[in-house]
DNA sequence: TTATTAAACGCAACATAATTGCAAATATAA
DNA sequence: TTATATTTGCAATTATGTTGCGTTTAATAA
C-alpha cells in the first residue's frame, strides 16, 4: 500500500522558531533566527524549516528594501480553501532607527491599475520611523 | 587654486547602459547589464555606474520579490530643488512569465497608516501577468 | 597644448544571503 | 516494531553585492 505524502510533520526546529515569533512580536529575518540559536541548530536547516512553515502557511515573506527576506507571522491574513494563496492586506513597515518590521493591519489601500493586467500578488513597504522610536 | 568637486562626469559606461534602457524600455538588473556587455565591462564597474546614476537622478532602484535590486530610468519621478529625494508615485510590476518589471504611472493609492509613524519611503510592487503575455 | 587632479575603471579579494547534494537521524503510518 | 518519508547536519556551491588599490581617463587649470 502506498503511503500518503506526509505534510506538516512535527520538528523541533519549527517549534523553536515559532516560538521566537511569541517572544519578539515582529518579523524577523535567517539572521535573526541563526543569531538567537547560535551553533544549536544548523542554518540550512534554518532555511528549510522556514520554506516548510511558509508552504504550511504559517508564516508569509517579506523582501526588505535592503534585499533580505524577513519572515512574518500570519494571523489575519486571508486564506482560501487550501492554504495555498494568502492575501497579506496590509503594510509592512520598516523602522530605520531600531531595524524591526512591523505589519500594520488593515492598512491596505485600493490601487488602480490600468486594464489588462492580471495581479497575482501585491506587496507594499515602507520605510521610516515606527511608534517606539519617536518615543525617544 | 582648489578645484570643485566634479560630478556627472561622462563614462562610456554610463552612456551605454543609458542606451540599453532605451533599447529594452523596461526594468533591468545588474545581471541584464553583465550579460548585455559580456566580458567587455568590469562587473564592479556595472555596480559602480549604476551607484552614480541613481544618485544622479537618472535611475531609481526597486528590490524585487526576489530580492534582487532592479533599476529604471526616471521619467515622471517628481524631484525635489537639488534631485536629492525622488517620489516614484507609481507601482513596479513584476510579469512572472516575461520576467519583466515595468512601471506603472499614475497608479498610487493613499495609504491610511496609524499615528506615530514617520514614513520616509513607500514602495508598492506586485506581480502577475502584464499586458504583452496576456495576448500570447 | 600640456600638466594637474579627481573621477572612473579593472582586478583581486571579501562579505553576505541563499541553495544543493548526500548520508544520518527522526517522526509517523502500517 | 518495522518501513518509509521527512527532517537534519555538514560540506560545497551559487548568487548578489562591496571594498581596496593601482592604473587609466575626463575635465580643467596653467
Amino acid at each position: 500500500m502506498k503511503n500518503e505524502i506526509q505534510r506538516d510533520r512535527k520538528s523541533s526546529t519549527k517549534t523553536e522558531i515559532l516560538n521566537l515569533f511569541e517572544i519578539r512580536k515582529s518579523a524577523l529575518s535567517h539572521k535573526d533566527f541563526q543569531e538567537y540559536f547560535e551553533k544549536k541548530i544548523d542554518r540550512v536547516t534554518i532555511y528549510r524549516a522556514l520554506e516548510r512553515l511558509t508552504l504550511e502557511g504559517k508564516l508569509h515573506k517579506i523582501v526588505n528594501f535592503d534585499g533580505v527576506t524577513q519572515y512574518a507571522l500570519c494571523t489575519e491574513c486571508k486564506k482560501n480553501e487550501n492554504n495555498k494563496r494568502h492575501n497579506h492586506e496590509h503594510v509592512h513597515f520598516f523602522c530605520t532607527k531600531c531595524k524591526i518590521t512591523t505589519c500594520l493591519e488593515n492598512t491596505f489601500p485600493k490601487i488602480e491599475i490600468p486594464s489588462g493586467y492580471d495581479i497575482l500578488e501585491t506587496q507594499i513597504l515602507m520605510n521610516g520611523i515606527c511608534k517606539n522610536c519617536k518615543k525617544d
